[in-house]
DNA sequence: GGAGTTCGCATACC
DNA sequence: ACAGGTATGCGAACTCC
């Protein structure tokens, strides 16, 4: 049988020692099928230059190699010798074929003391990443497969599911079909009456798809909602959620966090039920990879943590202050939770239940909405990277720009490198950090008519225009090789080469940068959302570029090239800024890859021509541009010195539209009275240069706060909890409050976003941790806390700029008893 | 026991 | 362990007399 069929989800099996893929996906019409493809696993070696005339009697040797693990016999099937590539220099190779991928390691390591070997490579890169980039069968695009429906033999025991259809392929082509699909969405959501994972009970379970929406529960029978679905006992529901889950038969099915929480806490919950949590197309419970995070993945469903993706990749788009589901929900489309007061749980009336029915039911939804929303781009990053989406949605940039890489070395004739070593990571980490970028301090004031000039993709521009890179570093000057600026590398000046030749991963990410410009443009021109996330995607992968040069963990590590790119971001800024600085402009900051300048005489149209003037002496691919002209500008001292702080001010556009950096307003561990009075009074400063009028509103603000007008929710102080109580040194007021939480038995974890405010108390410590008081304490407020260290440090140095003083105006105020 | 200083920590900028 | 370095500023903990 001949048909068209997308990739969806890969998987692999053993049958008979050997190893075989399975891919799950839909035919054309939109049938759910799996299709099994052989594969033959392999490494390379790369023989020394001095042997490479023995090569035939290498391959000889090799191929006695055996492997016996796990009562597995595997062994050298066959060689191939091949002219490769490896780090851009021409190496004669071996294609050594294995009986089992899992071996390949074993039998690299057993071969590896051979003297004519120099290298052995591709052992350590994971079977389906293998299979992908050798057999070019990516996700989420169209092939043509020809094959035979496999029914009754031994070899469809190994493939067994509940599919109709399953076809062993014979031929798998790319196919003329365009375009994508649309994935069968289904959310889910629980609800427990302990938050530790196993430790309750599962209330509740709700599920969200298209035309289709439940909650099921056994808690609560009557008078509930339509959607309710109510069973006899906790076990009971779960067999329900999986049978629903089957009846729906969705291509994703999607939780926020729920890698972390729902799907352990479902399978935990089964386990002690003596239940299959089989919610595999084969009947195959969920299986939990170890990691930082445990990884839940279901065979023949893609089960995506919505949270995960958010937090690697797609938080660089969003503004939300923590990336919980009603926070990002509501950035994105404006829709939000349902309150629910959970201290009701033990009291419940019907009405309370109904309301927590729809509660549950509403977080599937809104799950099912943002996993709409984000599909354009995780189906663009995964066409891209090329990794199944159970990985795309998990991995982070690093990994994201690593694959992506490998899965391009053929176009290269490259064999790839490997992944570093325990021992190589810690060497890795123990050298010293290398030269950063360039920050220019500015002179505390306000001014006025400014530009701002900043380099596009500054780092990915660089490394493409000198050709920076692990495999392109040389040792000394060549005829037309690039050569860095002077600088400091571990304590001595020096410069660094890079060849003339143009290296594969410079040529990729001129290729990224070019298909970013190409794809942003046609999104200009045709503003459709996948078109977003395809230049939002190559961006990324731009910019993450450097990132991983200097990434210890990166199979394409180079100190060198990192530290080599901040020569050129450094050199490239300061002598930018000099150009500007000549033609009579006044410098004010600049922060890396952006300029900002006052314009005094000078008309926007010189700005302009100056602009086009840099940009015609810049190499390569570099490219200045106009980020934007401003109105007003204020810059303020920092706190302890009089000099200009750095990455914080506040600029004002032309349509009178703020742009805050690094001042407390941004910065989510202030409580929100300080920081929206901050807000206010650089609006007031910056709209109508009127700092009198903003000094009434600081004033209007401390007398509401000494009269205890303030609602206590406007002091509440968020700090994130970064490691375990007893990991920290230092005990700051969010480590007092995470304990003083424990004590109260309210659940606290790591990284979890800890809220208190600062009260009166008689047992009054030294320490600020010591009158810590968390949000449902009833206790008065602190004044002279709030006074001293929240609202004058977050407005002193703004008025300080237009030499009014406010604590001695305040004092006396005080003394005069105006407040 | 108070003043001055250093250090740990969280968060921001690019 | 899961992109990099630069920077501010709080509060705790230390040092010193």
């Amino acid at each position: 049988m001949k048909f068209e069929f997308i990739p969806i989800d890969f998987d692999y099996f053993d049958f008979e020692g050997k190893n075989y893929i399975r891919l799950i996906g839909r035919t054309e019409k939109g049938e759910k099928i799996c299709v099994i493809d052989n594969y033959e696993p392999n490494f390379w070696i790369i023989l020394k230059k001095e042997y490479e005339k023995n090569v035939e009697k290498v391959c000889e040797k090799i191929k006695k190699t055996v492997s016996e693990k796990a009562s597995r016999l595997s062994g050298v099937l066959r060689t191939e010798i091949c002219n490769k590539k490896f780090l851009g220099k021409e190496v004669v190779a071996i294609q050594v074929f294995v009986t089992n991928h899992k071996d390949a390691h074993d039998i690299a390591s057993k071969i590896g003391d051979m003297k004519e070997i120099e290298f052995r490579r591709e052992y350590d890169i994971p079977i389906l990443t293998k299979y992908i980039k050798e057999k070019k069968v990516e996700p989420l695009r169209w092939y043509t497969v020809d094959g035979n429906a496999i029914s009754s033999n031994e070899f469809s025991k190994m493939s067994n599911t509940d599919l109709k259809i399953c076809v062993y392929a014979s031929k798998i082509e790319k196919s003329k079909k365009e375009g994508g699909f649309k994935p069968k969405i289904l959310a889910y959501d629980i609800e427990v009456d302990d938050t530790e994972i196993g430790k309750g009970n599962i209330l509740m379970v709700s599920l969200y798809g298209d035309n289709f929406r439940k909650c099921l529960t056994w808690k609560k029978c009557e008078n509930s909602q339509d959607y309710v679905d109510c069973f006899e006992n906790q076990a009971k529901m779960i067999e329900g959620f999986v049978k629903y889950v089957k009846e729906y038969d969705p291509d994703v099915l999607t939780g926020y966090f729920s890698d972390g929480f729902d799907l352990p806490y479902l399978k935990s919950i089964a386990k002690k039920n003596r239940l299959k949590l089989n919610l595999g197309i084969d009947d195959s419970e969920p299986i939990f990879s170890r990691g930082r995070i445990s990884s839940g993945k279901i065979f023949g469903i893609v089960h995506i943590d919505l949270y995960r993706f958010i937090d690697a990749v797609f938080s660089q788009y969003l503004q939300s202050e923590t990336l919980s589901l009603n926070e990002v929900a509501g950035e994105l489309f404006g829709e939000k939770k349902e309150n629910f007061d959970f201290e009701k749980l033990n009291s419940m009336k019907d009405s309370d239940w109904r309301d927590f029915f729809s509660y549950c039911l509403q977080d599937s939804r809104i799950t099912y909405m943002l996993a709409e929303k984000i599909w354009p781009d995780i189906f663009e990053f995964t066409r891209i990277i090329k990794e199944p989406i159970f990985d795309v949605t998990r991995d982070r940039m690093s990994s994201h720009v690593e694959n992506f890489i490998i899965h391009n070395l053929d176009r290269f004739n490259e064999i790839a490198e490997k992944r570093p070593v325990y021992d190589e990571i810690e060497q890795r980490k123990s050298l010293g950090k290398y030269e950063g970028a360039f920050v220019l301090q500015p002179i505390p004031g306000f001014y006025e008519n400014l530009a701002v000039f900043d380099f596009t993709s500054m780092h990915a521009s660089i490394i493409v225009s000198f050709n920076l890179s692990k495999s392109t570093l040389v040792d000394k000057k060549e005829k037309g090789s690039f050569q860095t600026p002077e600088f400091e590398f571990d304590g001595e000046k020096k410069f660094f080469y890079f060849s003339k030749e143009k290296g594969f991963t410079p040529k990729l990410l001129e290729e990224v940068v070019g298909l970013r410009k190409k794809y942003k443009k046609e999104y200009n021109e045709n503003k459709n959302p996948l078109l977003k996330a395809r230049s939002n995607a190559y961006k990324l992968l731009a910019n993450a570029s450097y990132g991983y040069l200097g990434f210890f963990g990166a199979r394409y590590y180079s100190r060198e090239a990192a530290a080599s790119t901040l020569a050129f971001v450094r050199d490239f800024a300061s002598r930018t800024i000099e150009k500007i600085r000549n033609e009579g402009y006044g410098i004010i900051f600049s922060d890396t890859d952006s300029i900002g300048f006052e314009l005094k005489n000078k008309t926007k149209n010189q700005v302009l021509e100056l602009l086009k003037k840099i940009n015609s002496e810049l190499p390569g691919i570099m490219e200045l541009d106009l980020e934007d002209f401003y109105r007003r500008g204020l810059f303020v001292s920092k706190r302890t010195t009089k000099e200009g702080a750095k990455k914080k001010y506040a600029l004002l556009d032309e349509n009178n539209k703020l742009k805050i950096r690094g001042f407390e307003t941004v910065r989510r561990d202030w409580c929100k009275l300080a920081r929206d009075l901050q807000n206010e009074i650089l609006k007031k400063i910056l709209e109508d240069g009127d700092e009198k009028r903003a000094f009434e509103l600081l004033k209007v603000a401390i007398s509401k706060l000494k009269n205890r007008k303030i609602n206590i929710r406007d002091l509440m102080i968020r700090t994130q909890l970064r490691r375990e109580i007893s990991q920290y040194l230092s005990e700051g007021p969010h480590v007092a409050a995470a304990k003083k939480m424990k004590e109260k038995e309210i659940p606290v974890s790591q990284g979890m976003l800890i809220e208190y405010f600062i009260g009166e108390s008689k047992s009054k410590g030294k320490r600020i941790g010591d009158r810590v008081f968390l949000p449902n304490e009833k206790v008065n407020y602190d004044v002279d806390y709030y006074l001293n260290n929240q609202i004058i440090p977050a407005v002193e140095n703004i008025f300080e700029v237009f030499g009014i003083n406010i604590k001695n105006i305040i004092e006396g105020e005080e003394q005069r008893k105006l407040f």
